[in-house]
DNA sequence: GTAATTTGTCTATTGCTCTAGACATTTATA
DNA sequence: TATAAATGTCTAGAGCAATAGACAAATTAC
């Protein structure tokens, strides 16, 4: 159940679980967390230790105590992305937030990667530009994305990108009217470097890590990119 | 970069990023770890700080220490699950492993929660046989799952199950000749409880949670399903 | 208004994490 | 064979994490 080995505080343990009991509907029933006194028997640990994850997670927004009454949960559902053939971000969010935007944080050429080049299709080591971009939503950080483009396609993908603060624009300016997700894979691991920072995650989140493929209207593919989600605050979605 | 007040023990914060410095090539190049004097200057700790970190991936089976000559990389592909309308797991990582399997750990009639009834499309509360099993490749745990049913349809389903070892011949012992994905919603967590267990894990590891709506031909719904995997042993793959 | 409930703050103590240094053991190399 | 380089083991001490208990402060219920 909790486990004092494991190079994870209990208090960390311990707040994972009330952020992920408070998502599952367990804790936070009618807006509220049980008092301390009860989480800490719950638990089986001290008041104290049940403390520390409170004000963990209220450092970062999940709840919200007061003295005399209790301890709130704030509302904040976890956002849905869908991922599919016609995967967009400021479409993917549409609904359930008011303002999308990206902003482009990094832009510069370099040779492709093996595995890069294998999925653009390309010779390895042919120039790329590659964009460091971070998606919001809200005005919370979402997702950081990194992306390759064929740069003899797309030399002016960077400032297009600038300047639109979307992807789907940029290419468009670049005359591709049109494109399609070719493959997604997703696997999960540890926030790190400056994920942590961009993301305004405490070291230890979780982020989901969706690697993808877009290719144009007539099968090329055209951008290869890894986007990391922070995974405390959204969700995939395939189908339906 | 490593943070000495996150809840995080500096040991686990370096043997994530070695595991994923592995994964990406940054470590291991020729199959061998750099030395541990050399890593505790990289990563500004002391030696022994890096031993533990050493030790943790060890037992994970990442890493092989030999006194005298050095740390080594265990050969470890993930492997990858692709996921659409037709996913079944028998199938899924065939021709990735020689083996798979998936066994039953536990049955019971249970009424239904109100977003699972949603899902299935009946009335809260309504009766439903809930299935905790655990698919193996190779004879390393991948993934465990939690799946219900609804009772009245399929009342032979656990032992149907528990016979074949196989959801897809259960439900076709039960007059499902085929059934479709309709919709799978992915999340990734922190592991907890029975899950680190039966999965083999070391506390604070993280696991994919796919949550997975399926229905048969005529559009009905038959099983919701929560299958967590390992995410350090598996990756999840959309479309292509 | 009083009592009960709940969060906030303080002190002391125990145990684990990390640092520091020294030395042993094994392997590869000159 | 001698030396260097690497992992393995041990001891001691500083600092953080967790426990324990007591009491303060704010709110709610009677």
């Amino acid at each position: 159940m909790i486990d004092r080995r494991s190079g994870i505080a209990l208090w960390r343990q311990i707040a994972d679980r009330i952020r992920h009991g408070i998502a599952s509907g367990e804790f936070g029933g009618e807006g509220r967390l049980p008092p301390e006194q009860l989480l800490s028997q719950r638990f089986g640990v001290n008041r104290h230790t049940i403390r520390a994850a409170i004000a963990a997670l209220t450092q970062e927004g999940v709840l919200r105590a007061e003295q005399g009454r209790g301890t709130f949960v704030e509302k904040s559902r976890r956002l849905s992305y869908p991922i599919g053939p016609r995967t967009r971000f400021t479409e993917a969010l549409a609904g359930q937030t008011r303002e999308r935007r990206a902003v482009l944080l990094k832009s510069r050429h370099e040779p492709a990667r093996h595995d890069i080049a294998a999925a653009l299709g390309l010779e390895d080591g042919a120039l790329l530009i590659r964009l460091e971009t971070l998606s919001e939503a809200d005005g919370r950080p979402v997702s950081r994305s990194t992306s390759w483009f064929p740069a003899e396609r797309f030399p002016e993908i960077a400032e297009a990108f600038r300047q639109s603060g979307s992807i789907t624009r940029a290419l468009k300016a670049a005359g591709v009217v049109d494109y399609l997700r070719k493959s997604t894979t997703i696997s999960a691991r540890h926030a790190e470097g400056g994920d942590l920072e961009d993301l305004g995650l405490a070291p230890g989140a979780i982020v989901l890590a969706a690697e993808a493929v877009n290719i144009d209207s007539e099968g090329r593919p055209i951008q290869f990119a890894v986007t990391r989600f922070a995974a405390d605050r959204i969700e995939l979605v395939v189908g339906d």
